[in-house]
DNA sequence: CTCCGTGCAAAAGGTTTGCACTGGT
DNA sequence: ACCAGTGCAAACCTTTTGCACGGAG
């Protein structure tokens, strides 16, 4: 994400915080930004990793309740993945993911057309939609070359 | 699943071994018909204890290295899943999700419409597309009627 | 008979929790 | 000054690995 924007976020998140009377700390603000600067859907650690250097004696533990904290805002959303270990993501407009099968990148996939699907009902499920996202599954280019995932 | 596809899919399972000179055993046919008769997405547990009732002195490692193999041989998939641990699904014809924000739980959609989308082309990223599927997230009819999941 | 698959136990992640202290309001 | 947030260490849970045994081909 461009800097411009990252900052722009980044107050919309100092207002939120003062709106819901949130104490505002150096960690959530410093670990939102690394989340924000990045743009390949992070672990908790990657962002560990990313903010340690800006919070001096940054604790994984934080990182991990600062995510939720921020997931629960809805600043973060929290992806689904099929991976061990849970990942992030900062854009919160609807947007599509490209999955490697074979490394499990994610690759952000804008399109139109895909934002403006019309669902069926589901209504006599009982479920209340909320939002949706199209998962295109698939090989991503660097393992395809590897000459990895064929299938059988 | 009823029981006659069951049958139908551990046949076909079983032909899928001898074909591939993969030895057929107990633990493997129970394992998956366990998967097969299950609708909720299971985890490892949850099909681990399905099965143990099944499989005198079944030991979860074979539970994990069995889904493993039915994976590898794409007769079970992987989902995506925004939970801590691993899902797994029998059905894999094309097919989509509705995912509980609350509970978690994944309820199957079926749509001819979403089935047959079209997707952007993607060849610039140099990513071969398999397949895809819709993840409707929201917030499903019990915990909607437990009042869990308002937002804000 | 030969391997591959299985079970057990232990290891290896990733994530959560309890507690004392620090820092924001 | 108060209370929520943080850091540390330990606990927890899921998943993986090493090794010896047993069953399938």
């Amino acid at each position: 994400m461009d800097p411009a924007r990252i900052d722009e976020c980044l107050g919309r998140f100092e207002s939120l915080c003062r709106e819901r009377g949130l104490p505002l700390t150096v960690q959530r603000r410093e670990i939102l930004r690394a989340v924000l600067e990045r743009d390949d859907h992070p672990t908790a650690d990657t962002v560990y990793e990313s903010a340690k250097d800006r919070i001096p004696g940054l604790s994984r533990t934080t990182v991990y309740r600062v995510l939720e904290t921020l997931v629960s805002l809805g600043v973060v959303r929290r992806l689904h993945h099929p991976g061990p270990n849970a990942r992030f993501d900062a854009k919160t407009s609807r947007h599509h993911h490209l999955v490697c099968r074979v490394c499990h990148r994610v690759i952000d996939l804008e399109s139109e057309d895909l934002d403006n699907l019309k669902l069926p009902s589901v209504s006599h499920h009982g479920f209340r939609i909320e939002d949706y996202s199209v998962h295109v599954v698939g090989v991503c280019g660097e393992c395809g070359s590897k000459g990895l995932g064929i299938r059988d």
